[in-house]
DNA sequence: CTCAAATATTTTAATCTTAAAATATATAAA
DNA sequence: TTTATATATTTTAAGATTAAAATATTTGAG
């Protein structure tokens, strides 16, 4: 959305450089949304999914730590694939206000099935950039996101 | 997040670019959260306001098209700005199924006092970056998301 | 003129998301 | 040992988000 005011030209840069940002990322996520929806999963629980099977089991407070979200989104997402008996919390032996989330056997199975196809399509979704295009961005978007 | 497993080097960049959009995404979203419910709004509904504000009245549909969202939950967004008078829905003459949404004058008020503070807001963000790379990566952006 | 297809918005059900408060437990200071 | 402070997760309330279905209206083919 080009806005037709001016707010001086570093914040028209900056406005404008948010707006791509938000539409990039919400159009990348509808690609990768519409993949995981035919996994029968939502994105938060593929998420969790993907963490919990590339790292292993971890607690709820790490898991809300790498994922960006609040405890109690957390414990609502975990409920659910508790529920689809795709993971389960243990009580932590350490520390009894802890909870430790892993993968079921059933959930390992989905995560090694879907886990390749969605990589592709996110392969495929980025391809519309070379290589030198996706490091450049890479680099940047995190240089971004480090100052925030 | 870094994946420990390999799924190709085409898709383990595009997997790493798309966890660092999304974080950066996040990030930025978050700071930008953070002003908005300063001025007693969410970010559904500031965007809202800013559409409206910048670019003047328009159906349901056409916003729905903008803020890349649902009509069901482009409905409740402007029911909960409707309930604060910041808004108003008004029937199209034009095609009797069409709802055009306006700002109130207590709207266009707080659009006005609230979006230079935003914009100020979003460019502070974004001067981690100099100039060429927030240009740079405005690009990249907007080639990313055409392709989607 | 009639009717099928398309469109605009709302409604419904389910999930996600936050902030704040509550509960239980761990840690550290006194 | 006691107590204040901090931490982990859950609960609560409210708003956001989707998909699908429903309702009302418009459009265009026959």
């Amino acid at each position: 959305m080009k806005t037709t005011k001016k707010y001086g030209p570093k914040a028209d840069a900056a406005l404008s450089l948010w707006v791509k940002l938000a539409r990039a990322y919400m159009t990348f996520a509808r690609r990768s949304h519409d993949s995981i929806r035919s996994f029968g999963l939502t994105e938060p629980q593929f998420a969790v999914l993907e963490t919990l099977g590339h790292l292993g089991p971890m607690t709820i407070g790490v898991l809300c730590k790498k994922q960006l979200v609040s405890g109690g989104n957390m414990t609502l997402v975990v409920d659910n694939l508790e529920k689809e008996g795709l993971v389960q919390r243990i009580h932590s032996k350490n520390d009894r206000r802890a909870i430790i989330v892993e993968l079921t056997e059933k959930g390992t199975q989905l995560f090694e099935d879907t886990f390749p196809k969605h990589a592709n399509n996110i392969a495929d979704a980025a391809s519309v950039l070379s290589a030198e295009e996706q490091e450049t961005l890479s680099r940047l978007l995190k240089k971004l996101g480090t100052n925030l």
